[in-house]
DNA sequence: CACGATTGATACGGAAGCGGAATCAATGCC
DNA sequence: GGCATTGATTCCGCTTCCGTATCAATCGTG
């Protein structure tokens, strides 16, 4: 009575075949369960869809009709399974992205490039966030993976680090030590520092600020900005210098020179997801940021060519 | 293990009301046996589709995905159901209807019209055959239905008669007796007459012959075509006479004029179609043609202006 | 902190449904 | 006219399903 599954699938074959011993051997049973299935597929739809006789069998109208409408419901059904098959595998659904336009100047293209030709079923969404907002975007669920310099991490966000580069220093290029092929941090002592804010990218900001620090001295601040773009442009305009991650080099402003630096401080740039995070494209995601970080050293060096000398970012 | 319709229906309702128990109540059967269900479906998909805890059930990306295509399913299956069904009751489908344009000329599009308006999902295909071709197509199965003046009839044809009306004469606005309200057939003995031919169209070749015949002369053909519309043509160029049906007059041609003529010679057109026809649009066809059948002797009458004098065709 | 309420999963017994072998009735072929 | 073919019918054994009762886990509450 309650039209089964199993009704279309019998009668589809009947109607392809029109022939119930036949038709029965195709879905390897025996004839008489075959021609009650259709007997009952008909009286639950009140419809003669066999015109019989006892020599040979036709589609009635309205069979040849249900026979289409069945072949589409069960190719239907059958894609329907697949593809939630693939959902589960992570293979297809839609991966939210949460960047911070920081952290995504060498690694985002790369590691979305690889994933979409490891699933190109699978959709990326990319959303721009601020630093200070990526933690929380990702604990309430509206993204599910981050990528960004790491700062404090609250408990069940899991980290994974992709790329680690030094920091070089930037300098105009009339400056008096940009023709050297290498200085020194300390050498930028007092010069006057383009840096961020430190409310919005902690994270930057002691990135540049503790390096100096480390080298002793404190850095004279004259701007702050929140791009690491913007900080290039404005050292090229002559306001300043600054330090920042050697993947920035790939700017080839005229106005602006990098400089590798002695024993320069190595930054690093990672995932960052909730632990509860139950996206199936999330761990297909995580595998191909391994993949980019394996691939990162070398990588640096092609993406870096105006930096003289190789810092090997080792992980 | 094979994927039940069932499992369906109960996964689209847990999943809308992501409770085991309310949706159980819904589905009017126990708890129980629809964790069961889920829990089958789960397995024969191999991919989880909910996630409980004890507390609350909540859908997996992929039980997201799922319950859009499952619902999606459903309702194709629903729509399959019903469409099948109206197609078995004969309001949806297709009707080849074969007519002959001298056939054509009154009934069909009033015919077309009112199954039209009864049967909006039904479509019509029509085509034009030629008289003498007409059995054999109904016959072979090429088309469902004709309309024609009725002819020999073989064995395993039926026939309806739809339309009951007089032959009229027509003459040229010239002819010496296009002034008259009404005349004799045998009137015409002498005129110059413009018929079919008996090789393509038998029925209507007799009707005129017949006619003059019963009047006592034999008419001297002077043409012969294959159209109704062409013999008036002719007519009004001059070209000699004709007995027309009365809903030729219906052409409100300049140069012809149609005259009813005394005790005149009823023709018939009707339905024919083969007794063993199984298309389910036809008995809705054939009870559109018997409510035009009541409805026709007036309507001759409002359709027929240029004729003085009514005739009617009783049936 | 303990008790009750709620929720989904599990165990068991009765009943319905399904498939298979045997058989029947009708038809076509030689 | 005998035989083969085809779909329908009958009966039996087994699986599967539903419903009742129960359990384990969790949350809310006083």
């Amino acid at each position: 009575m309650p039209l089964d599954f199993r009704q279309l699938r019998y009668f589809v074959v009947l109607a392809d075949t029109l022939h119930f011993g036949r038709a029965a051997a195709l879905l390897h049973i025996s004839q008489p369960p075959l021609s009650r299935q259709i007997a009952a597929l008909e009286e639950a739809l009140g419809v003669v869809l066999f015109q019989r006789t006892s020599r040979q069998v036709e589609l009635t109208a309205a069979g040849r009709h249900f026979h289409e409408q069945a072949a589409r419901i069960l190719a239907a059904l059958d894609a329907a399974v697949r593809s939630t098959q693939a959902t589960a595998r992570g293979e297809r659904g839609v991966l939210r992205v949460g960047f911070t336009m920081s952290a995504a100047w060498s690694v985002l293209p790369r590691l979305v490039k690889r994933f979409g030709d490891a699933y190109p079923d699978a959709d990326i969404q990319l959303n721009e966030v601020l630093p200070r907002e990526l933690n929380e975007s990702l604990l309430s669920g509206q993204a599910d993976v981050g990528i960004a310099f790491p700062w404090q991490r609250p408990a069940g966000l899991e980290y994974l680090r992709v790329y680690l580069e030094p920091l070089c220093a930037v300098l105009p290029a009339g400056h008096r030590l940009a023709a050297r092929p290498e200085i020194a941090v300390d050498e930028l002592a007092g010069e006057p520092f383009i840096t961020f804010p430190a409310s919005t990218a902690p994270a930057l900001h002691e990135m540049v600020i503790g390096c100096c620090r480390e080298h002793g001295f404190e850095p004279h601040v004259r701007l702050e900005t929140h791009l690491q773009q913007t900080i290039v442009n404005l050292v090229s305009e002559g306001l300043g210098v600054s330090l920042v991650p050697q993947s920035m080099s790939r700017m080839q402003l005229p106005g602006a020179v990098f400089l590798p630096v002695s024993a320069p401080r190595m930054v690093e740039q990672g995932l960052i997801w909730a632990a509860g995070n139950a996206n199936p494209c999330l761990p297909g995601f995580l595998e191909c940021a391994r993949g980019i970080a394996a691939l990162t050293p070398p990588t640096v060096m092609a993406d870096a060519p105006q930096v003289a000398g190789g810092v090997d970012g080792d992980m």
